[in-house]
DNA sequence: CTGTTAGCGCCTTCAT
DNA sequence: ATGAAGGCGCTAACAG
């Protein structure tokens, strides 16, 4: 239907936009069009100074006019680089990181066409798949370069890409203090110090934090900026709960903070699903997020501004993580000594379930 | 860092694999370790009878032990062929797709990996930016094919394809009857027929709507299937809101049901954003949904586990959306004359919302 | 059954 | 300033 293989190049063919039977137009037709060499063509492209203007001129009309681009496997094959950038995509988890891979992947992909580039997806489920599937467009000259999402301390990922010698950056640090390692991550400990705050300028006092402080520098991370936050305020030591992220330990972890004898009136969680879980506890007894205990999340995921109350939560600036991930692709692909590493701040976004006014 | 290309080539350099500056084996090399000519170890692999037994035996354990991959740009030079899809991402809005997008995308890179290809993205927020977007894909050489999503009525995106000659498939009809398009789509209206049934199996007997049934083939068609439910349940005609895709207005639809005569007890909506909004409208009315009135919604989207209480909603299959999308757009790659078109069921998902037990 | 030839479209190198 | 030659890695077509 859309294209008939059996029958190519017949003249006036959909899909027909050039002498050549696939209808892409190629360097030799300009050229042929302009009566200059397919050389000339590809100076005029790439190395304007190597070309008379005129010639340029009007090698640029017809360049224009023939609507030509040049052909990417060709290009790849000649120059070895694909401009292509591998990204893994995975199942989706009810977790953090699965409710932004969209807005992420948006991100990532406008920023690479800033820089000439496009993404090309691998699809694995575990830290092993995910390795092979590296490998897999390592070894097919499929890509120049990777960026891995949700790096984490000991991550076997990063010691498998640096050995093939490929250039990568991760969102997401790896929490060793690998001076050789290009990274973005958003500061987790100054958000929810951010957070903190916020609540206590609501006048809380005591601030209990739900959180997964064990197996995870991020979550260890987070949990850190409440404390400092805490100390920085002068607010009493407020009671915690460490659990699994997760949406029914952040119920449980609500009903075990609220029964408590010097019950929180406000939790800051370290993730939006313990938040939503801490706001269904909080409901299970009949009390009101926002009015009766302040509560705030982490990612402002789609789900934070339609849960009930909206939940007041910590924004990733994605796009400035995605920027900033080419561009440290970018350098290293140039040669650069040094790598990126860029670490952002996330942005308080202020809803209802942290505020003492009637639930809208 | 992770490369330095100022040093291709130095042996043993951290990701030289082979005699190659780059460090990719190619069919050459190959070729020299077992003592035969590039063109048989190609033939090895991609023409096995064309080869002696031996030989091939031969050869295969070469390729092993080299570890040989062809390489993807010159194949899709030589082969005219990329294996590569393009695939758009937009930015995120919150609705119904958005939430969807990274589960349907991974369940797409695992069909194209079964059809050995991989997804390229591209990025694009209008319908012309998409479109131009395919267009300078396709003028690259860089896809065979595309997977276009959202599909609706007097899609602009359709024609265009069409007249490129580039095979493609959608989600989502066109509702046009085109016999010549290859989709893949989820029946609405089979799904709010079952939803319906389901709360009439509660024991409710006025069950309304919200929904959107202007300007969009795919809200007509979803409330289609609650009339033809409410019709042959002998359910009395119920009550409905016609609104936008969005949570307030699903909140402000819930009141507008709720304060009339004769209320629904029961409310299917065409979306998982209307029927969140309507469970706050329920909750700011001090009503409970599940014990006090049933909502049920359409995707199961990751807020539908997460909200207060789980929302009973319809999931749908997109492992086989997937599937059937690669299928047939491998059977217009190989030239076929009739297009695949397949209509699934999506499963209802049954949570709290919907159920007269204790909200749990 | 195997090898040689040729060329996909592009760009670096080296003449002119 | 421009063009010719050659080759990136692969495979269809044709020898042998």
């Amino acid at each position: 239907m859309e294209r008939d293989p059996s029958t190519p190049g017949a003249p006036g063919t959909p899909g027909q936009r050039g002498p050549h039977p696939h209808g892409h137009v190629t360097l030799g037709d300009v050229a042929r069009h302009v009566g200059v060499s397919a050389q000339s063509v590809s100076n005029a492209l790439n190395n304007p100074d190597r070309v008379s203007p005129l010639t340029r001129e009007r090698i640029l009309a017809a360049v224009a006019e023939l609507g030509y681009r040049p052909n990417r496997s060709a290009r790849a094959l000649r120059n070895q680089r694909s401009r292509l950038i591998g990204v893994k995509v995975e199942a989706s988890r009810d977790d953090r990181a699965a409710l932004l891979l969209d807005q992420f992947l948006h991100a990532l992909a406008e920023s690479a066409r800033g820089a000439g580039c496009h993404l090309i997806l691998c699809q694995a489920d575990g830290e092993a798949e995910e390795i092979a599937a590296y490998r897999e467009l390592l070894d097919t000259t499929s890509v120049d370069a990777f960026v891995l999402s949700g790096a984490h301390a000991d991550d076997r990922r990063i010691p498998a890409l640096r050995e093939w010698g490929v250039p990568f950056a991760t969102f997401g640090r790896s929490w060793d203090h690998d001076p050789d390692l290009t990274w973005v991550d958003v500061d987790g400990r100054a958000g929810l110090r951010a957070a903190t705050a916020h609540v206590a300028a609501q006048g809380h006092r005591h601030v209990g934090h739900v959180g997964w402080p064990q197996g995870s520098e991020v979550g260890r991370d987070r949990r850190r900026g409440w404390l400092e936050a805490c100390a920085s305020l002068d607010l009493p030591a407020g009671a915690e709960v460490g659990v699994p992220d997760d949406f029914d330990a952040g119920r449980a972890a609500a009903h075990r903070l609220l029964d408590a004898a010097d019950a929180p009136t406000a939790v800051v969680c370290s993730s939006d699903t313990l938040a939503l879980g801490v706001l269904r506890g909080l409901s299970e007894r009949g009390l009101h997020a926002g009015r009766d205990v302040a509560v705030t999340g982490f990612d402002n995921s789609p789900t934070a501004t339609l849960s009930t109350p909206g939940l007041t939560s910590l924004r990733q600036p994605l796009e400035q993580v995605a920027h900033d991930l080419v561009a440290g692709l970018e350098d290293l692909l140039a040669g650069a000594a040094s790598p990126q590493q860029s670490l952002l701040e996330p942005e308080l976004v202020v809803r209802a379930s942290s505020l003492r006014g009637p639930t809208p």
